[in-house]
DNA sequence: TTCATCTTGTAGCCATAGCTACATATTTTC
DNA sequence: GAAAATATGTAGCTATGGCTACAAGATGAA
C-alpha cells in the first residue's frame, strides 16, 4: 500500500516549477507577520499617548494582553528599528517613522472596520476581525474597500 | 521634561479596566496564528494529493516555500494533533479530521477569493491577500461575504 | 525621610518556526 | 546489482514571542 505514482512523473512536474507561485505568497505573509507586532505596538502607543497623555509599559501590556516582560523586549526591537524612543523608567515615545506607521495603521484599521460594518457585520466582530485582517490588506484591496464605501455612501445619498 | 500625568489618574483609569477589550482580541488572534500553519499544511496536502496523487515532503516544502526540515517538524506536530498520518519515507495522508479541516479551509479560501474578485481586485492580488486574510475571517464575516456575493450575482442576473 | 507600593528591568525557561550541515533511506539509472 | 541522484530524517543553530521569578528604580504616604 501507500504505493507511489512514478517518481519520474513527479519529478518532471515538480522540477519544472521549483517554486510554486504560492510559495512566494506564503513567504510574503511570513514577512508581514513580523511587521504585525510592530504595527500593533505603534498603534497602541499612539492611542495611549492620545488618551492618557503618555504610553507606559504597564499600559501597553494591559492593552496588548501580554506581560510587561514581553512588552519590554519588543520595545527594544522597535527601538532598534527606529520606531520608538525609550529611556529606562520613562514613558515611551514614537519617533517620526513610528508616528507615520501608526498613522497609516490607524487609517487602514478604520477603513477595514468601516468596510466590514458596511456589510452588516456587528461592531464587535468587525473590530475583532479587522484586527486580524488589516495586516494582510494590500494597497489594491484597501483601495477597493474605499471604493465600495464611497459607492455605498453615494447609494444612501441618492436614495433619500 | 517627559513629565508624567499624575499616577493617581492613570491608576484609576487603568485599574478600572485591568483588561481592555482589545487585549482579548489580540490574544485570540495569537491563538489563531497557531492554527494558520496547520490550515496551510492540510490544505496543501489535500491539494497535492488531488493533483499529484500523493503529498510528499519535498512537494510540501516547495509549495510552502520552506525547507524540508521545517516541513518535517511541522508534520510531526500535525501528527500529534491527529491531522495527518505519516510513516518514515512514505507519502503523507490526511486523517478524517485533517480532511475535514482541509475541506473547510478550501471552501473559505474560495469564498474569500471570490469576494475580493467581486470588488474588482486583480486575480493575483486577490489570491495573495486571501492567503493572509482567510485565517482571520470569522463565521459571521464569512457569511456576510457569501451574502454579498449572492446579492452581486442577483444584480448581474437582473441587469441583463 | 523612610517605607510600602507600583513600575520597570533582567535572567532564564519554554515553544514555534525558520535555517544549514550532515546522515541515512529510497529510487532511478546504467 | 551497484552507483548516482533524490528524498527523508536528525542535530543543532538562530530569532521571535510567550512566560515566571526575582531585582531594582520611582512614587506616594505616613
Amino acid at each position: 500500500m501507500a504505493s507511489r505514482t512514478t517518481s519520474k512523473a513527479r519529478q518532471v512536474v515538480a522540477g519544472a516549477r521549483p517554486e510554486t507561485r504560492q510559495a512566494e505568497n506564503f513567504r510574503q505573509i511570513r514577512r508581514e507577520h513580523a511587521h504585525e507586532i510592530a504595527e500593533d505596538y505603534v498603534e497602541a502607543i499612539a492611542d495611549l499617548s492620545a488618551t492618557l497623555g503618555e504610553a507606559r509599559v504597564v499600559d501597553l501590556a494591559r492593552r496588548l494582553g501580554v506581560t510587561h516582560v514581553t512588552v519590554n523586549r519588543t520595545l527594544a526591537r522597535l527601538r532598534e528599528a527606529g520606531h520608538v524612543n525609550t529611556k529606562p523608567y520613562r514613558a515611551i515615545f514614537l519617533t517620526e517613522s513610528g508616528r507615520k506607521l501608526a498613522e497609516e495603521c490607524k487609517r487602514r484599521h478604520q477603513t477595514v472596520v468601516a468596510f466590514l460594518r458596511s456589510l452588516d457585520i456587528s461592531e464587535k466582530v468587525a473590530e475583532k476581525d479587522a484586527e486580524g485582517i488589516e495586516h494582510h490588506v494590500s494597497q489594491e484591496t484597501l483601495a477597493a474597500f474605499v471604493r465600495h464605501l464611497a459607492a455605498a455612501a453615494a447609494g444612501i445619498r441618492s436614495s433619500r
